[in-house]
RNA sequence: GCCCAGGUAGUGUAGUGGCCUAUCAUGAUGCCCUGUCACGGCAUCGACUCGGAUUCGAAUUCCGACCUGGGCGCCA
């Protein structure tokens, strides 16, 4: 039976542990060839003259990154990486791996991202790399945990829709039969129709798409989105729900992903500590004013330099509350006494936004209202519009971009590096 | 979309008109080497994105194409 390398300890006996080659190190009489499967590193010692001749040769024409399957004794030295290594009497070469490698796995020469994501599945056996997706995992798994047991249903909505519903963003056409349809940027309007369906709290995780041509190291083109729906809920409530998942992801990785941090050479992460400041958005806007060069006012969205002068202020988490209801979607809910501040908010890290949600607007005349103070035509609206005349409870929600929180979660400089395989402007392939 | 920067061995780089038969590292191949952990030593291999222009001479200057990185705009 094969043992992860984790799991091969200065008391076994004998192993049989399968992985790929890491590096080798050819001196003469001795070779040391360190094998790395998902769990770890193991130094296999090969003293040439005492293992049997088909093992000796078989090491001496494997090439880096070939699969192989080692067996043989464990034995306990102070001379090797974690205090054991394996003396093979058996080394199969399962899969030989071309040379040269268009990546060095080992990390001695640095690769451009560029190049790392042409040969994703290279750069993904490097343990740095294969500890972010780890992490991402834990996110994702803690995510669906905290909000099932938080009693959300989990839904999945369509990724192929009939119009650009929302404005803003642009979308991707793409042909759909005889119709013209578009990729989804976002679940906003069906998980608000299930507010209107009864459901009460739902969630949904999956992709989104923005036909936008930037090219930064925080946009994708398709990213994926945690987005929630609450029914009777406002938008504190809501807030309450983000700033606790938040920290409870971060606990969850933070508790189940050490090792793989450790391998990967990441810090422990720091819990954020709840509840987050609430920032008014005149405040912040007074804030940014002070820290940046270009002049920014009431009515101006915070441009990724205001973001950093207010996030160098904050320090950690912080949500930005009651913004202008100009600059927010229509279905972002006014205040009572003030309506050109409205019940919306973003959840921002120090270094970007993560995260922004509101209480939505339940009312079907004032949403028609909004539609049309944004430009909109209510008509093509209707199939979103349809469910507020049949009994809509007030709700709010939120849409939290997996790829920033991993990134900023573990100081990634560029968002691609939360993506296996990201779509830039300029990336289809692989 | 606008602006800036860039494209040199498999990878990462040096190289501002002749000293380039192109630097260094890593890698690959061969030889030596029994405790390496970025093993060491010796030798060899391997590259100027493409097209045009200027010039006696272009990796280097200019024009175009293609490709890429980053910033901004935009990002319900």
């Amino acid at each position: 039976m094969r043992t992860p390398i984790a799991k091969v300890t200065p008391g076994l006996e004998h192993a049989k542990v399968v992985g790929f080659v890491h590096e080798i190190r050819d001196l003469g009489g001795l070779t040391f060839v360190l094998l790395r499967d998902r769990t770890g590193i193991l130094q296999v010692t090969v003293p040439k003259k005492r293992v049997p001749p088909g093992v000796a040769e078989a090491v001496r024409s494997v090439s880096r990154e070939s699969v192989v399957v080692v067996s043989g004794k464990i034995a306990a030295t102070e001379k090797a990486p974690g205090g054991r290594e394996l003396v093979p009497s058996s080394f199969e070469v399962v899969s030989r791996a071309e040379s040269p490698l268009p990546l060095d796995v080992a990390e001695k020469v640095p690769a451009e991202i560029d190049t790392r994501l042409d040969v994703r599945f290279l750069d993904a056996r490097r343990p740095r790399i294969a500890a972010i997706f780890e992490v991402r995992s834990a996110v994702l798994h803690e995510v669906a945990r905290f909000l099932h047991r938080h009693e959300f249903v989990q839904i999945t909505t369509p990724k192929i829709v009939a119009a650009a519903t929302e404005g803003g963003t642009e979308l991707f056409p793409i042909a759909y039969f005889e119709k013209e349809a578009f990729l989804n940027q976002s679940p906003q309007l069906y998980k608000q129709m299930m507010m209107g369906a009864g459901f009460e709290k739902v969630f949904e995780i999956g992709p989104i798409f923005r036909a936008e041509e930037h090219n930064t190291t925080r946009h994708l083109n398709e990213a994926t989105s945690i987005d929630v729906e609450a029914s009777f809920a406002d938008q504190e409530d809501v807030m309450h729900l983000l700033e606790d998942l938040v920290s409870s992801c971060y606990g969850h990785v933070a508790a189940t992903c050490a090792d793989a941090l450790g391998r990967g050479g990441f810090e422990p992460l720091d819990v954020p500590r709840t509840p987050f400041p609430r920032l008014p958005y005149t405040e912040a806007i007074e804030i940014a004013a002070d820290g940046i060069e270009e002049p920014i006012g009431f009515g101006d969205d915070l441009s990724p330099a205001a973001e950093r002068a207010i996030g160098e202020e904050m320090g950690g988490h912080y949500f930005v509350v009651d913004w202008p209801t100009a600059i927010r979607p229509y279905y972002a809910m006014p205040y009572d006494d003030d309506p050109s501040l409205c019940r919306a908010f973003d959840l921002m890290h120090p270094r970007m936004e993560l995260s922004s949600g509101a209480q939505r607007v339940h009312d079907h005349e004032m949403l028609e209202r909004q539609l049309v103070a944004k430009g909109l035509d209510p008509a093509s609206f209707e199939f979103y519009l349809r469910p507020f005349r049949y009994g809509m409870p007030p709700h709010a929600g939120w849409g939290l971009g997996v790829e920033r929180f991993v990134m900023t979660m573990l100081g990634l400089s560029n968002v691609r590096e939360a993506v296996l395989f990201p779509r830039d402007r300029h990336r289809l392939v692989p």
